[in-house]
DNA sequence: TGGCTCTGATGTGCTAGTATTTTAGCGGCG
DNA sequence: CGCCGCTAAAATACTAGCACATCAGAGCCA
């Protein structure tokens, strides 16, 4: 029996199950706390959780939907490789839906997103001034995050998080973040300026070469971690 | 007890039974065979289909992600009534995808994408001389499918699909799709001819023109069966 | 008559357990 | 020595069934 790295803290019993369990065994692949390739056994899961393996089931099904596990029929489930074209394909589909937003946006600016953005960044810098990078990443999720629902699309918010899985394990591989943080912040402020003053076109630009930033050191990455890369 | 519109043929008992309940009820519910607020019930179908109650629970869990049930605890379970935001947001998704793919394509278009692009449009437009509508249906989304194929998406093809339930639905509201048919036609040439030539922005306003004709007929068919929409 | 409470029926979420399928590992044969 | 087939272990897909949450509706009260 292998030991495993995962919290043991019990479940709410006043809460479903299977969301729970879902939502553990995510934190902890997307963590690296379980490393690609290593076998989820139902029943061994259901032991630690304390529960039956149907709620397993049902987390480990919703997971290899969202690419992070894999199901072999009738013998095996198995953390995924970080597989590369599903972290293309993701940054493509965020690439596409983020254009897409700050064009709609910038047709109509609202005063209401802009004060609301432009605060994003602001508090985005005081975090970087005292080194908080939770805080800073926090704050640039709710930064794009606000764009998708001005746009009325949060749901297409939720849909590019839940196929993000490989990007984020890429970036637990990858610690040194602060580096990049001024630049970041610089295509906030770009990006918000031109929303605000209704150059579509140039939005795009400047959300083009942010988004670029991400995508090449995904390349990047996965030259150095060739072990946990599936090519 | 309901009588229950679906066929009742058995299932395939060498392959899965979960996939293919799931299958059976997709088609039904987006052809409207099983109306907006049909009540599915488990044991119901379970018997129906001659299977146990898990296939279908995990059929009607994979529905529920996809919008086209909801589940409401530990009381019921039904098809979904059209939600015209999901129809928006699902369009927004396919429209912001197409977008970056024709621009991605037109920056280095590959001849032999355009020889098969050409040859759909050249099967659609005999395919429209025939008025066999569903052979033109099956081309127009061979067209597109092509597209994503090329750009290296091809996942992101499976996920708009996914997500395009609700306006599939509304389709099948809207038979008469036979007098747009000639501008559809239009449309794809015009797109094709302009990724051949290198103008992105040209692919860009003609797919543009393509989809908002789509949605267009989405929020027309909204105002005309409101008992089946969810406002 | 209108509104609140309680009860019963219904159905989901989960538990327990069976059966079929897959694959690792071993032994024999060419 | 290498390849093929067999065996057995193990995990998934499924079956059967229970328990608690939810809601419709009857009955009671104001």
């Amino acid at each position: 029996m292998m030991r495993q790295p995962l919290p043991p803290a019990e479940l709410d019993r006043n809460r479903h199950a299977a969301p729970q369990v879902f939502e553990r065994l995510r934190d902890a692949i997307i963590s690296l706390a379980l490393a690609p390739g290593t076998v989820l056994s139902r029943a061994a899961l259901a032991q630690q959780y304390g529960v039956s393996q149907t709620p397993v089931r049902d987390a480990l099904m919703i997971l290899a939907e969202e690419g992070l596990v894999d199901i072999f029929p009738q013998h095996a489930t198995k953390v995924s490789q970080i597989n590369l074209l599903a972290a293309r394909q993701a940054h493509f589909l965020r690439r596409a839906l983020e254009i897409e937003i700050v064009r709609t946006l910038a047709e109509a600016p609202d005063p209401a997103l802009i004060q609301d953005l432009q605060a994003l960044v602001d508090e985005q810098r005081r975090a970087l001034e005292v080194n908080d990078l939770a805080r800073l990443s926090a704050l640039d999720q709710a930064f794009h995050q606000r764009q998708y629902v001005e746009a009325g699309v949060m749901e297409l918010w939720v849909l590019q998080r839940r196929h993000s899985g490989h990007i984020d394990r890429l970036r637990h591989l990858h610690l040194p973040l602060l580096g990049k943080a001024a630049t970041i912040l610089d295509d906030h402020q770009r990006i918000v300026d031109a929303i605000a003053s209704g150059r579509g076109e140039a939005a795009e630009t400047h959300l083009r070469r942010h988004l670029s930033g991400t995508l090449a050191r995904i390349e990047d990455l996965c030259q150095r971690f060739p072990d946990y890369v599936r090519r």
